[in-house]
DNA sequence: CTCCATCGTTGACATTCTCCACGATATCGG
DNA sequence: CCGATATCGTGGAGAATGTCAACGATGGAG
């Protein structure tokens, strides 16, 4: 019997708590982004992108990101639009286009990454450290272990 | 100096964990109401029709779920339109309109709890039970410190 | 070479978010 | 009691997001 499903209200229950809490991230994030142009979606390509010096195959975006492949291609064609990002052919598989960070792209990540920080931040205020560590452990574990498809 | 906040990979942010958790939750709830008629949203407006037997104000409802007070307007239309609850005039406010359940209402959602609680859970299976209930903890905790209007 | 899978892309459609405005009602100050 | 102000439900508009189906181009297996 597990002990948390039946949870008797609704405001107890994970799922709901799970959909509050994102809503609540997400609406502080976007609002920490306004001032760049950027949205929660644009800036996680937009992390990824930078993060893999190689650059990402767009179907591994939609596969990180739990989005349908037709979405990347708009997200990246906004970042490309605004010069943070550019497709550059694969030459081990034609079909694919590496999305790469461009310096600009790295230079805004910079900045935006300081203001998304202060507002996460905010937001777990309530937390104690050890807390904030033992949340993402456990968040990264329920993704990880379901249809979350990216590295340890 | 936060811990968590500047997580060098996106994997590893708290905002994003949690917009990806939370996604996959809401579709595996989704798939489970599939056969019930009910999505998430009017879903968790029928569990807090059920729990208030005084019936709800959709302008709680509203704050409680997070969402503008026009989407619970449909929301509500939705299940009236179903049968599962009804607008019932306040007596002590007459532009208030509480959502109550009706019996069709409280036999539904005893059903679906089922199937949602199991979808729930295995979601939830790569977590102990004790660090389920850490998990629903700490989430409820942020929620609650940051703009969740609802009681403790 | 042929058959089938995969990648990016496009299009269509439903759902959800965000804002603004309105009529009806409540509440507060005088 | 009266008027200014706020709140509740509702409607509407437009953007953003989610979901699905199809297509051309390429890759890989046999």
């Amino acid at each position: 019997m597990d002990p948390i499903t039946n949870a008797h209200v609704l405001t107890d229950d994970v799922g709901f708590l799970l959909s509050r809490a994102s809503g609540l991230f997400v609406r502080a994030t976007n609002a920490a982004l306004l001032s760049y142009g950027l949205r929660v979606r644009s800036y996680s390509v937009l992390l990824l992108a930078c993060e893999a010096a190689e650059g990402v195959t767009q179907r591994d975006l939609a596969e990180v990101l739990g989005l349908d492949p037709s979405q990347v291609v708009l997200l990246v064609d906004e970042l490309a639009d605004s010069g943070l990002v550019e497709r550059r052919p694969s030459d081990s598989d034609r079909r694919t286009k590496l999305v790469v960070a461009t310096a600009a792209g790295h230079a805004l990540r910079a900045e935006a990454v300081v203001e998304v920080g202060a507002a996460v931040s905010a937001q777990l205020a309530d937390l104690t450290g050890t807390e904030q560590f033992l949340l993402r452990d456990l968040l990264g574990r329920l993704v990880r272990g379901n249809g979350g498809a990216f590295p340890a």
